[in-house]
RNA sequence: AGGCGCGUAGCUCAGUUGGUUAGAGCGCUACCUUGACACGGUAGAGGUCAGCGGUUCGAAUCCGCUCGUGCCUACCA
C-alpha cells in the first residue's frame, strides 16, 4: 500500500537535476514536512506504511530519551547541534531498527535568564519591575515568551531532529506546575525540605540566592592583611589574617587553635574590635590553622561560611552588616552606605592610620562569581529552603553503584560518585519573581508556615486568616530534575488528558499500563507506565550536576514509590529516570577556545548550516565525536563532508541517469521494497562484492551506534559510500551498464541486471547513511522510488542489517586481488611516465605458476582491468624477466610489464630507494626470526606471519636487485 | 588543595583486550576538464607516536617520573 504523498515536497533530482548539491533548495522542505506531517510523533500509528517486516512493533523494545530543554531565553549553538544530531542519529537508527521511538522536546523557563531577559528591556522602556508589580511582572514574562520562546525550538527545527512534537512541554505548564508542587509538599512532608537562616551564597546583582553549583570560582591575585586587635585591658594584642578586612565590622570573636601554644594564655580574653571599640572573645576552634597566616582567625558567622560554623558551635551572635547589594548596613557608622570595596579601601586606610595594619601580603584565593551575572557572590545569612539531600543522595549513589545506570565513558561514574558523596543540602529558594513559586504561606500570627497543595485560606496551625504566600520560588532545577516522570504525567492520570488530546498511543495497546490495563485501575499515568524509565540521557558533562544528578536523586526518590505497571512494587532499578547516560564532550572553536559571546567566538550553527547544509554539519559533528575529549569545531571538516554530500547527489545522478536510458530501451527498472537482497551466485565479481561489503558496513555501523561511536560509524559509511561504491563499485559498473535501444536481448538484459543490483545497493545506502544525513538521503530515497515510495519517510524504513545482504568472501579477497593489481598498474604508468592519454598495452605475467590466482584473474576481467587501468589490452602470459619495466606486488606473485622506454636514471632512483626499503624490512623480520625468546613466547599466527612477510620481501628485494642490475649503465 | 583528561603527519583527529609495514579528513606535490561529481579522478610525499626510564619475545598501547596543556571539584581565613 502506498501512502498518500501528495504532501510530500517537489522533487529536485526529478526537475532539473542539478549538477552540484544544493542542500538549501531541499532542506527546508524536508524538515517542514516531517513536522507536518507527524511522522515522529508516537501518538501516530504509521506501522502500516513501513516495509513489511520492518517494523513489527515490539514494546519490549522502546527508546525513550527527553531532549535537555534549552532555556527559553536561548539561541541555538553548535552545543545544542552536537547534542540533537547525536540524539537523532540514534533515534532515527533506533526507529529504523523496530523499537518504538519516542524522543520528548520541551524549553526551560530558565529562571534567572529571563528575568534579566525581561528586565533589560524593562529598563530600556525606562520603568522596572518593581514598578510593575509581581503579577504584572509575570504577565509581562509569559507575554515575552510567547513572541520568542519559541525562537531556539523553530532554529531546533532545522537539524531534522525527529522529536514528537505533539509532546512539547515547557516547564511552567501548568500540568508541570501541578507536579511541581505536588514534589515539593511531598518532600516537606517527608521532612526533607526545610527553611531555615543559614549562610547562602547570594549574588548581590540577582538579589538572589544561588545554589553552590551557580558559583564559578575565579583564581585571583590579592591580598592577606595582616591586622592587630588589641586587647580590651591593654596588655597586649593579637595579629589576625584576613583577605576580606571589611567585614571585621561584623566579627563577634578571634579563634586561634587551642593546640597553639602562641596564644595558649589569650585564650577567654577580650579584645577590643578596631574602629568600633566593640569588645569580642578569644575563642578556642580547630578550625583556626596554625600554619596559616597568623594562627588567629577573626569570626564573622553573618558573612562567611566556616565563621557560621564556628558561630554555631561556640553560640555566637550573628552581625550582619551589609545588605542585599553589598553595601555597608550600619547606620552611625562612618562606613554605612559604602559599597563593600569602597568601605575596604577606608577601613584599611583607617587601620593604617591607627598603626594597626602589620602587613599585606600577596596572597591567591578562588573568589566566587555568580554564573549568571558575574558579580563576586557575597556569602550572606539569610532565610532560605533547602533539600536535605543525604537520603536522596544516598539512592542515587546506590543506583549508579549497583549499575543500575550506565555511564559512558565511565569516568564520569567517578566523577559523579566523587560529587555525590560530598554533596550539600540544595538551597532551592531564589529570590526571583519568574518561577514556580514556593506552595508555602506564612502566618501573621503564629508565625507558622503552612504548605500546601491547595490555595490555602487559613493557618493549618493557628487557623488564622493572615496569611501570605512566601514569595521565593524554586530554583529552576527543582523543576528539570523532575522532567523523567512529569513529562510522562506524573502523579496521577487524571491531568493527562487535559494536556493531551492524541491520548493513549495506538500502538502501546496491550502494553502493561495502557487504558484498561491494570496499570491505569492504580491510576498510574499511562505514558509514564509505557515510557518509564527512559533508556537514554544524553548531555553534557556541563550539567551533569545541575541536571543529570538531580534527575537521578528525584526519580529514585519519587519513582519508587509508583507500582510497577503490572502493579508490583518498583525497585531501585526501575525508579531510576534512564538507563544509560552518554556524556558528549563540549564543542570549542578551532583554536579550542571555550566559545562565549565575550570572546566573539561563538560558532552560529545557523550561519554553518546555510553554508555548508545541515547534513555536512550533522556529519562534521558525529564524525569528530570520539567520546573522552573535546571537539575543536573545522570548518575543512565541514568542507569535506558538503563534498560528501555532493558525491552522494552525483552518485545519486548517475543512477537515474541509467534509469532513464533503460527507460528510453524498452526496459522497466523496478525497486526491491523489502530492502533485503537476495543471494546473486551468478551475479558479477562486483556486485557479490560490494553486498558483502554493504553487510560488513551494516555491522560495523551497528556496532559501532550500539557503543556510541559516533566517529567510526560515521567513517564506516563515509568509507563504504565514497572509497568503495563510488571509486570501485561505480566505476565497474559503468562497464555493464551499455543500454541499447538496437542492441540485442541478451545484452540489455545483463545490462539491467546489473543497474537492479546498483538500485538495491544504492537503496540500502541511503538507508545506511540516513540517520546522519537525513535531508539528502530523503530527497533521493523518494526520488528512487519516484516519489511513490513504500513509506512516508526514509526515516520509516528499515535499518539495514548484516543479514539483509548476501555475503561472499571469496568474492571480497578476488576483488582485492584486483584492485591491488589496478593500483600497481596506475602507478607504474605514472612512475614510467606513460601519458595519461596514452592508452598502451600492458602485459601480466604470471611469476608463479603453482598459485596464480591473480593471473587467472586478470585474464577473466582483462576488459575491466583495461578500462580501469587506461591501457589499451591486458595480455596475459608465462613468466618472463625482460628489459622493459616491471613491478610486482607482494600479495600476490604477478609482474606487470609495460612495453616502453623508460628514464633510467629516475628508475635507478626509484629502485635503489625501494631495495633499501625491503633490506631494512628483511633485516628488522630476520632478527626477529633469529630471537629465540620470540620465537619460543610469540603466538603463532604472528610468527607465521612474519615469516611470510620475510618470503615476500625477500622476493621483492631480488627481484628489485636483478631489475636494478638489468639497467643499462648510466 | 584534590580529581580527571590530553600531547600521534603541516592542521583537526582515530588507533578497540600490547602483535606483521601506525590510519582518516583537510592541506601539500604531480598528472588528468575521461558523458555522476573539479564540492571531482589518479598517483604520491609527509610521523623517532612530547621526553626519559621500566615491564615484555614484542609498547603509540601497560607502569613510573619529567615537561607542556585543558578541564572539573573545593567553605583555609
Amino acid at each position: 500500500m502506498k501512502p498518500d504523498l501528495e504532501s510530500a515536497p517537489e522533487n529536485a533530482l526529478q526537475a532539473a537535476l542539478p549538477k552540484a548539491y544544493d542542500p538549501s533548495s531541499i532542506e527546508q522542505r524536508w524538515a517542514e514536512y516531517w513536522v507536518r506531517e507527524h511522522l515522529f510523533d508516537v501518538a501516530t500509528p504509521h506501522a502500516g506504511a513501513r516495509a513489511p517486516d520492518a517494523h513489527t512493533q515490539t514494546p519490549e523494545r522502546k527508546f525513550t530519551q527527553l531532549l535537555p530543554p534549552p532555556n527559553v531565553t536561548g539561541r541555538l549553538h553548535i552545543g545544542h547541534m552536537l547534542n540533537q544530531t547525536e540524539m537523532d542519529i540514534l533515534t532515527r537508527w533506533h526507529r529504523m531498527s523496530g523499537d518504538t521511538t519516542l524522543w520528548v522536546p520541551g524549553t526551560d523557563h530558565a529562571g534567572i535568564a529571563t528575568q534579566m531577559m525581561v528586565e533589560r528591556q524593562l529598563t530600556a522602556e525606562g520603568t522596572t519591575r518593581q514598578a510593575l508589580g509581581r503579577e504584572a511582572f509575570e504577565d509581562r514574562v509569559w507575554q515575552w515568551k510567547s513572541l520568542y520562546g519559541n525562537a531556539i525550538l523553530d532554529q531546533m527545527k532545522r537539524l531534522g531532529s525527529t522529536v514528537d512534537w505533539s509532546r512539547e512541554y515547557f516547564t511552567m505548564d501548568d500540568r508541570l506546575s501541578i507536579a511541581v508542587k505536588e514534589a515539593f509538599v511531598r518532600l516537606y512532608e517527608q521532612g526533607l525540605i526545610y527553611r531555615g537562616s543559614y549562610i547562602v551564597n547570594w549574588c548581590p546583582g540577582c538579589q538572589t540566592a544561588v545554589s553552590d553549583l551557580e558559583v564559578i570560582h575565579e583564581d585571583q591575585l590579592g591580598k592577606l592583611y595582616e591586622i592587630r586587635y588589641p586587647l580590651a585591658d591593654g596588655t597586649g594584642s593579637i595579629v589576625i589574617a584576613t583577605t576580606r578586612p571589611e567585614t571585621m565590622l561584623g566579627d563577634v570573636a578571634v579563634a586561634v587553635n587551642p593546640s597553639d601554644e602562641r596564644y595558649a594564655g589569650l585564650i577567654g580574653k577580650e579584645l577590643a574590635l578596631p574602629l568600633t571599640g566593640r569588645k569580642i572573645p578569644i575563642i578556642a576552634d580547630d578550625w583556626a590553622n596554625p600554619e596559616f597566616g597568623t594562627g588567629a582567625v577573626k569570626v564573622t558567622p553573618a558573612h562567611d561560611p566556616n565563621d557560621f560554623a564556628i558561630g554555631q558551635r561556640h553560640n555566637l551572635p550573628n552581625l550582619n552588616i551589609m545588605d542585599t547589594t553589598a553595601h555597608i548596613d550600619l547606620p552611625g557608622s562612618p562606613y554605612h552606605s559604602l559599597d563593600r570595596y569602597e568601605a575596604r579601601k577606608r577601613i584599611l586606610a583607617d587601620l593604617e592610620a591607627l598603626g594597626l595594619l602589620v602587613a599585606a601580603r600577596d596572597h591567591h584565593n578562588a573568589i566566587g562569581l555568580c554564573d549568571r551575572s558575574k558579580d563576586v557572590i557575597e556569602p550572606r545569612l539569610s532565610k532560605q529552603w533547602f533539600v536535605k539531600i543525604q537520603p536522596l543522595a544516598d539512592k542515587a549513589i546506590e543506583a549508579v553503584d549497583k549499575g543500575y545506570i550506565k555511564f559512558t565513558p565511565d569516568q564520569y561514574r567517578k566523577t559523579y560518585d566523587e560529587w555525590m558523596k560530598n554533596i550539600h543540602d540544595w538551597c532551592i529558594s531564589r529570590q526571583l519573581w519568574w518561577g514556580h513559586r514556593i506552595p508555602a504561606w506564612h502566618c501573621a500570627d503564629c508565625a507558622q508556615i503552612t504548605v500546601s497543595r491547595e490555595t490555602p485560606s487559613t493557618c493549618a496551625h493557628c487557623a488564622s486568616a493572615s496569611i501570605t504566600q512566601e514569595t521565593d520560588v524554586l530554583d529552576t532545577w527543582f523543576s528539570s530534575g523532575l522532567l523523567p516522570f512529569t513529562v510522562f504525567g506524573w502523579p496521577n492520570s487524571k491531568d493527562l488528558s487535559s494536556f493531551r488530546e492524541s491520548g493513549v498511543p495506538g500502538q502501546l495497546a496491550g502494553w502493561g499500563g495502557a487504558a484498561g490495563g491494570p496499570a491505569s485501575a492504580l491510576s498510574i499515568p499511562p505514558d509514564l507506565a509505557a515510557f518509564y524509565p527512559t533508556q537514554l540521557l544524553v548531555t553534557g558533562f556541563d550539567i551533569l550536576f545541575f541536571w543529570v544528578a538531580r534527575m537521578i536523586m528525584l526519580g529514585c526518590h519519587f519513582m519508587l514509590d509508583v507500582p510497577m505497571p503490572d502493579g508490583s512494587p518498583r525497585t531501585l532499578k526501575n525508579a531510576v529516570p534512564f538507563r544509560e547516560v552518554y556524556i558528549h564532550a563540549l564543542v570549542r572553536d578551532a583554536e579550542r577556545q571555550k566559545m562565549s559571546k565575550t570572546k566573539g567566538n561563538v560558532i552560529d550553527p545557523i550561519d554553518i548550516i546555510s553554508r555548508f547544509g545541515t547534513d555536512a554539519v550533522r556529519f562534521t559533528l558525529a564524525s569528530m565525536a570520539s567520546p573522552g575529549t573535546d571537539i575543536a569545531f573545522s570548518e575543512a571538516r565541514t568542507e569535506g563532508n558538503r563534498a560528501f554530500a555532493n558525491k552522494i547527489w552525483n552518485a545519486a545522478r548517475f543512477l537515474f541517469m541509467n534509469i532513464d536510458r533503460a527507460h528510453e530501451a524498452g526496459l522497466d527498472v523496478s525497486v526491491n521494497e523489502s530492502g533485503k537482497v537476495s543471494a546473486m551466485a551468478n551475479a558479477p565479481l562486483e556486485t557479490r562484492w560490494i553486498l558483502t561489503r554493504l553487510s560488513q558496513t551494516a555491522a560495523e555501523v551497528n556496532r559501532a551506534l550500539a557503543a556510541y561511536r559516533f566517529d567510526e560509524a560515521a567513517s564506516a559509511v563515509y568509507q563504504f559510500f565514497w572509497g568503495e561504491l563510488c571509486d570501485w563499485y561505480l566505476e565497474i559498473v559503468k562497464l555493464r551498464l551499455n543500454f541499447t535501444p538496437e542492441g540485442g536481448e541478451t545484452a540489455n538484459a545483463e545490462a539491467l541486471a546489473s543497474l537492479h543490483a546498483f538500485v538495491q545497493v544504492f537503496d540500502a545506502a541511503l538507508r545506511l547513511l540516513s540517520p546522519f544525513m537525513p535531508f539528502i538521503t530523503e530527497e533521493i530515497w523518494h526520488a528512487l522510488y519516484n516519489n511513490a515510495p513504500p513509506a512516508k519517510s526514509i526515516a520509516l524504513t528499515r535499518f539495514p542489517q548484516a543479514a539483509d545482504f548476501p555475503t561472499d568472501e571469496p568474492a571480497v579477497r578476488e576483488m582485492e586481488t584486483l584492485q591491488q593489481l589496478i593500483v600497481t598498474v596506475r602507478a607504474l604508468r605514472k612512475e614510467i611516465g606513460v601519458p595519461e592519454k596514452e592508452a598502451t598495452p600492458i602485459r601480466v605475467f604470471s611469476t608463479n605458476a603453482a598459485n596464480c590466482d591473480a593471473a587467472a584473474l586478470a585474464r577473466t576481467n582483462a576488459d575491466m582491468l583495461a578500462k580501469l587501468c587506461r591501457v589499451s589490452a591486458v595480455e596475459i602470459a608465462p613468466s618472463a624477466l625482460t628489459g622493459e619495466s616491471t613491478r610486482s606486488t607482494p600479495s600476490f606473485d604477478v609482474e606487470v610489464v609495460y612495453a616502453r622506454q623508460i628514464d633510467v636514471p629516475a628508475e635507478r632512483e626509484r629502485l635503489t630507494k625501494d631495495l633499501a626499503k625491503y633490506e631494512k624490512g628483511l633485516q628488522a623480520a630476520d632478527r626477529q626470526l633469529s630471537n629465540e625468546a620470540f620465537m619460543a613466547k610469540a603466538p603463532a599466527h604472528i610468527v607465521e606471519g612474519l615469516r611470510k612477510q620475510s618470503t615476500e620481501t625477500r622476493l621483492l628485494y631480488d627481484k628489485t636487485k636483478a631489475a636494478l642490475e638489468a639497467l643499462p649503465p648510466a
